[in-house]
DNA sequence: CTGAAAGCGCTAACAC
DNA sequence: GTGTTAGCGCTTTCAG
């Protein structure tokens, strides 16, 4: 008797001379392959269920090479994007039984070095899905190389999978909003502007913000144009820059919530009202701006997450497939911090704020 | 010639051969084993990062039956919360060369088949970080059995690793700063009720309050206490109700920050200022808090997540060992939420808003 | 439709 | 200190 049921687990073996077959038949009928009798295939699942038989994954993976794991890449995890990216991520992964793993890089070089070093990723995982992860197209053919698929959300490579949305627009939906509502001052806070992860998502923004402009009729100014770092406290120190100007713009466009939220901050530090003094727009609808009512351009986050993992599968699928981008839809959400600017009194060059 | 460098990873018999010794050699030199030459060893670890060596992690695991990876198991992956502790967790990963994957299990049934069917986790990895997850006794156990080590977050079972909050002390110290600024009536916007999840948590904090209340000479009041389920929503449906009672609390403790957004989000509608018509604390000092003005009880929930994967891994190191919880600090964050309660006009028993 | 057998690439005794 | 060898548990030709 091969019974070694000592408290170890099942092995295929077992499973196989429980159910009078071969290792190799069990093999199969369990993996859904042909070849196998109905009534064999019937029997053999019965067993492995009673025997609370599982595939020994890093055997599966040994011998099949392949191993049934992604890797989902981001800046940091703790971000309300990124995590929400994450979740949407791995509830595919559950669904379609991939383990999924998490990894931050938190700089370039992090980055860079996982993406150079792809031999670390070999024979390791199946595929990775790259959020706003700067790549090359030389980093993105040595992953394939060495048979890692990759998806992206973001910026694109190659004919990856892709999700994005299209920030340009974005951009533009917030800042022509302004615009509609009479602003002329409209302010920019920016990402980076020495793009240390080297985004194209700011350059795109930044563009739509240039376009509405040019669009309106109104002229870029670069006083009206701070960095903040896609942080709260980089928006707040933005702000606190843009109002400090000599003539302070009548309105921001935040490029992100989160900065937008900084934003809020100092306007609440020198008593101005957001939607009142000074108007605010954000991208991304975080799920606390809608309890400070930020108008913002709101993005479905999650699907996008949900998305590449999809792709990401097709492309572990079919490693030589070409995939098209796909475009993710933004929408303006007006709260309550954005409204027309403050009545001036043009003719007599008297400020208000004197009038007392 | 065993010169298969077509494109193939090399493999330690490859490095075997280039270095002239045996993959055993091979095997200890790399993994810092003693009983290797000096000598010996610097040439292994020269060759092997000239051809870009690593072990195969499918073939070590599988000789070995160290997985070198955990799995961190949350509710959501999206919350604040949760990925905040995620982001700690994931980093101790990263410096300990562990891959860590990510688990959401929305409902409790989700959670219990996670648990009870151990066997799936069995060989595939080597610990679990439980992220306020109830396990039982039997589960743990269960786990124990098929090798994987257990850390948990919030409740704690057996004497596996766990860090938490003194739940019941964070609750007093938010609702001691409420009486102290001279409130009375204090309702409680509480976690759930019917406990799908089970959590422990909801029970300690309510117990704080209960426990300030009594310490502060007030009686409990059920009629003060409402569901908000930890999210925006409920807290801000929890304060509504509340705020429709005939004698409505001046002030309000909810669970958590997000709730606490969710009853910020209900007083504006009604046009009532936080911290001068109703005074307003959290628990968590969320990332937004701040931007909100929120007087919260803070705890480091990214520390947290990293306490707990040490520990963790400590428990993989010897899985016999018994440890002690680990109590994380919180600490009151005074705001702008709170403050005395408003001036009633006793005597007179005139309203104050009838005076206009 | 099923079985035998040869690995997958590494680790861990055990010899020398 | 170093080499030999027997697996780890599965997948995958190749026969039959």
């Amino acid at each position: 008797m091969t019974q070694r049921s000592n408290r170890t687990r099942a092995t295929i073996e077992d499973v196989a001379n429980a159910a009078n077959v071969s290792v190799a038949t069990v093999s199969r009928a369990l993996r859904g392959l042909p070849n196998v009798a109905p009534s064999t295939r019937a029997r053999i699942s019965e067993v492995a269920t009673a025997m609370h038989y599982r595939a020994d994954p890093a055997a599966a993976r040994l011998a099949a090479g392949r191993t049934r794991t992604i890797v989902v890449v981001v800046p940091h995890l703790a971000g309300w994007y990124f995590s929400t990216v994450v979740a949407g991520v791995e509830a595919v992964c559950a669904e379609t039984g991939y383990d999924c793993i998490v990894m931050a890089v938190g700089t370039i070089e992090e980055s860079n070095r996982l993406l150079d070093e792809t031999y670390h990723l070999e024979r390791r995982i199946d595929g990775v899905v790259l959020v706003n992860i700067p790549i090359s197209e030389a980093q993105a053919r040595s992953l394939s190389e060495r048979g890692v698929s990759c998806s992206t959300i973001g910026v694109r490579v190659g004919h990856q999978p892709n999700v994005s949305i299209d920030d340009v627009t974005a951009a533009r939906l917030a800042v022509d909003h302004l615009i509609q509502l009479g602003h002329r001052r409209i302010a920019l806070i920016s990402g980076q502007v020495e793009d240390p992860m080297n985004f194209e998502v700011p350059k795109m923004r930044h563009r739509g913000y240039a376009d509405a402009l040019e669009a309106g009729g109104i002229g870029l100014d670069d006083a009206l144009v701070e960095a903040g770092n896609f942080g709260i406290d980089g928006g707040r120190e933005a702000m606190a820059a843009l109002l400090d100007r000599p003539s302070p713009p009548t309105a921001v466009f935040a490029m992100s919530d989160e900065m937008a939220f900084g934003a809020l901050m100092t306007l609440q530090e020198r008593d101005l009202t957001a939607g009142r003094d000074v108007s605010l727009v954000g991208i991304d609808d975080h799920d606390v701006s809608r309890v400070l009512g930020l108008t913002t351009v709101r993005q479905h986050v999650a699907e996008q997450g949900a998305l590449a993992c999809r792709g990401l599968m097709a492309a572990i699928e079919s490693p030589t497939a070409q995939f098209e981008t796909i475009r993710s839809p933004v929408e303006l959400v007006v709260r309550s911090t954005t409204s027309p600017p403050p009545v001036a009194i043009p003719s007599t060059g008297v400020q208000t704020s004197r009038l007392s």
